[in-house]
RNA sequence: CGGAGCGUAGCGCAGCCUGGUAGCGCACCAGUCUGGGGGACUGGGGGUCGCCGGUUCGAGUCCGGCCGCUCCGACCA
C-alpha cells in the first residue's frame, strides 16, 4: 500500500477526550473515529488490526475443537423471558421495539439464543459435546463508557458456547478454553494470567478471567512475580489430550483480583507478590444446566433419560485487546505492533521522493517484498524526512526501512527494528530484500 | 446513576469575568527555497461560537432550558 493513496487520518495533537495512552494513540494513529459515546468506525488500519486479531483467535478456537457460528446481533426478548434475565438484566440491555410493538433487544450476549439452537437440534447424548463460537458485535449500555475501544458500548467479542453430557465433560471442554486462550493471548504479544474469577450475577462453580498487566487497567490485581517468566507457547498441546495437567499447572502460581484478594490470607511473600493493575481480556466459565434447565435444552442420556445438558460460556474482548495490546506495547513516540497482528510488517520510507534513484530503489522494493507476500506500507509521499519516522514510529509497524540519497550512495537501505531504540542495521536491496521475505 | 468540568475552523486552544464586525498554533490549498527525525518564507481558503429560548439598540460573552462529550465514584467483556 502507498501511503500516499492510503486513508490514514493521523493527529499530530492528542485529542481532548482521549485520556489513556492506548485510546490517544487509536486515535492519532488514524485508527479509529468515535461516533458517539463507546461508539466507533474503524477505519482501514485499524480494521486491519482488529482483523488481524480475529484471526488469532480463530486458529486457537478451530484448534480446540470449537466450530464457528454468526448468530444474530438482534435478538427476540421471549428468549431472555424464558432465561428469567429480560427483566434481571438491567439498563444495561438496549431493548429496542419493531413497527409491529414486538420487544427485540441488541444482544449483550448469546446464551439464550445458542441455547435455543441447541435444543431445537440436539436430543442424544451421542452427539455431545459440542462447542460453538462467534465472533462479532455485542452491545451493552455502560452507564459510563471509557477508555475508548476498551470499554465501550459496542464491542466486537469472540463468544462461544460449551454443550456437554456431565460436569466431567463440562470440565474438559473447560479446560480445553482455558489452553486455548492461553495461547491464544501469548500470540498476540501478550502474558496472560488466569485468575480465579467471582462468578457474580451468573452463577456457577468455575470461572477464571484472563488478565493482561497494565497500569491504565481498571482492576486491582495481584499475582507472584514468577509469572512473568511464563510462557504459554513452549505448551506442547494437544487438545485430545487429558489438559487437566497444564490447567493444574497454570492454576499454581498465586494470581488474584482485587475482589478475591485478601492479604492476610495471601501464600506470597511480600517481594514475590507483585501489586498492579489489569486488564481482563478473557474469560471463561462453567455454570452447569442453567440456561438448559430454564430452557429445556435436555438430551437423552444412555440410561434413556432426559437430562438438562451442562452449559459454560467463554468470552475473549476482541476490540478490547487492541487498546490492550497497545497499553502493554508502545512507547513515546507510539505504537509498536507485535509482529503478529501489525497491520503491516514492513513500513518502507523514501526519505527524498523525487529523487530517481531513491524513487527506483523504492519501487524495486516495494515490488518485490510485495511479490514475497510481505504487507507493506510505503511511504511515497513528498514529505521531510522527519515527518515519515515520526509517522512510521506512531503508527507502530515493526520494521522501518529507509531509503535515502546518503545510503544509496554506498549502496545500501537501513533496517530499523520499532522499539529498538533506533539501532539501525545497513544492508543492500538485494540482503533487506531476503531478511524481510 | 450521584458529583465535577468542558462544548469557539479538521486537531489543540485563547476570547466570556467587564456585551460592540471571531482570533492564535498545527493541519489544509498555491508558490518559492529547502531536503536523513514533525523545516522556512509569501499568499490563500475554511466558523450559522453545541441547540432552543430570553435579556439588550446589540449576545461567542449575561440568564434559563435542553443536548453532547470528558473526568471522579458505584457497575461491567
Amino acid at each position: 500500500m502507498r501511503l500516499s493513496r492510503y486513508f490514514l487520518p493521523t493527529l499530530k495533537e492528542n485529542p481532548a477526550e482521549a485520556q489513556i495512552v492506548s485510546h490517544r494513540l487509536m486515535l492519532r494513529a488514524g485508527m479509529v473515529r468515535q461516533s458517539a459515546a463507546g461508539i466507533y468506525s474503524w477505519l482501514p488500519m485499524g480494521y486491519k488490526v482488529l482483523r488481524n486479531i480475529e484471526q488469532v483467535v480463530r486458529e486457537e478456537m478451530d484448534a480446540a475443537g470449537s466450530q464457528e457460528v454468526l448468530m444474530p446481533t438482534i435478538q427476540p426478548a421471549e428468549l431472555w423471558q424464558e432465561s428469567g434475565r429480560y427483566d434481571d438484566y438491567g439498563k444495561e440491555m438496549l431493548r429496542i421495539t419493531d413497527r409491529h410493538d414486538r420487544s427485540l433487544l441488541y444482544g449483550p450476549t448469546h446464551e439464550e439464543v445458542v441455547t435455543d439452537i441447541f435444543r431445537n437440534a440436539v436430543k442424544s447424548y451421542r452427539d455431545l459435546p459440542i462447542n460453538l463460537y462467534q465472533i462479532h458485535w455485542k452491545f451493552r449500555d455502560e452507564v459510563r463508557p471509557r477508555f475508548g475501544v476498551m470499554r465501550g458500548r459496542e464491542f466486537f467479542m469472540k463468544d462461544n458456547y460449551s454443550f456437554d453430557i456431565d460436569a466431567a465433560g463440562a470440565v474438559r471442554s473447560y479446560n480445553k478454553m482455558f489452553v486455548a486462550y492461553l495461547r491464544c493471548f501469548a500470540r498476540l504479544g501478550l502474558t496472560p494470567i488466569p485468575m480465579r474469577a467471582d462468578t457474580g450475577a451468573i452463577g456457577g462453580d468455575l470461572s477464571h478471567e484472563f488478565i493482561v498487566l497494565a497500569d491504565t487497567g481498571e482492576s486491582a490485581v495481584y499475582c507472584d512475580k514468577s509469572w512473568f517468566k511464563t510462557n504459554p507457547l513452549d505448551l506442547d498441546v494437544d487438545f485430545e489430550s487429558d489438559l487437566q495437567p497444564i490447567v493444574d499447572e497454570w492454576t499454581t502460581l498465586y494470581a488474584a483480583t482485587d475482589e478475591m484478594h485478601d492479604a492476610a490470607d495471601c501464600p506470597v511473600a511480600a517481594d514475590q507478590l507483585y501489586e498492579g493493575r489489569g486488564i481482563e481480556v478473557g474469560h471463561i466459565f462453567y455454570f452447569g444446566t442453567k440456561y438448559s434447565t430454564a430452557m429445556g435444552a435436555t438430551v437423552t442420556d444412555s440410561s434413556g433419560a432426559d437430562v438438562p445438558v451442562e452449559m459454560g460460556s467463554h468470552g475473549i474482548g476482541v476490540s478490547r485487546l487492541v487498546g490492550a495490546i497497545i497499553e502493554a506495547s508502545h512507547d513515546e513516540s507510539g505504537i509498536i505492533w507485535p509482529e503478529s497482528i501489525a497491520p503491516f510488517k514492513v513500513g518502507l520510507i523514501n526519505l527524498r521522493a523525487g529523487d530517481d534513484a531513491c524513487d527506483a530503489a523504492c519501487d524495486k522494493l516495494y515490488a518485490d517484498l510485495q511479490k514475497a507476500g510481505v504487507e507493506i506500507i510505503y511511504d511515497d509521499r513528498d514529505e521531510r524526512a522527519g515527518v515519515k519516522f515520526a509517522n512510521m514510529d506512531l503508527i507502530g509497524v515493526p520494521w522501518q526501512l529507509a531509503v535515502g540519497p546518503r545510503g544509496l550512495k554506498n549502496g545500501v537501505v537501513e533496517l530499523k527494528r520499532r522499539g529498538s531504540d533506533g539501532d539501525k542495521e545497513e544492508l543492500s536491496i538485494e540482503s533487506a530484500i531476503a531478511r524481510l521475505s
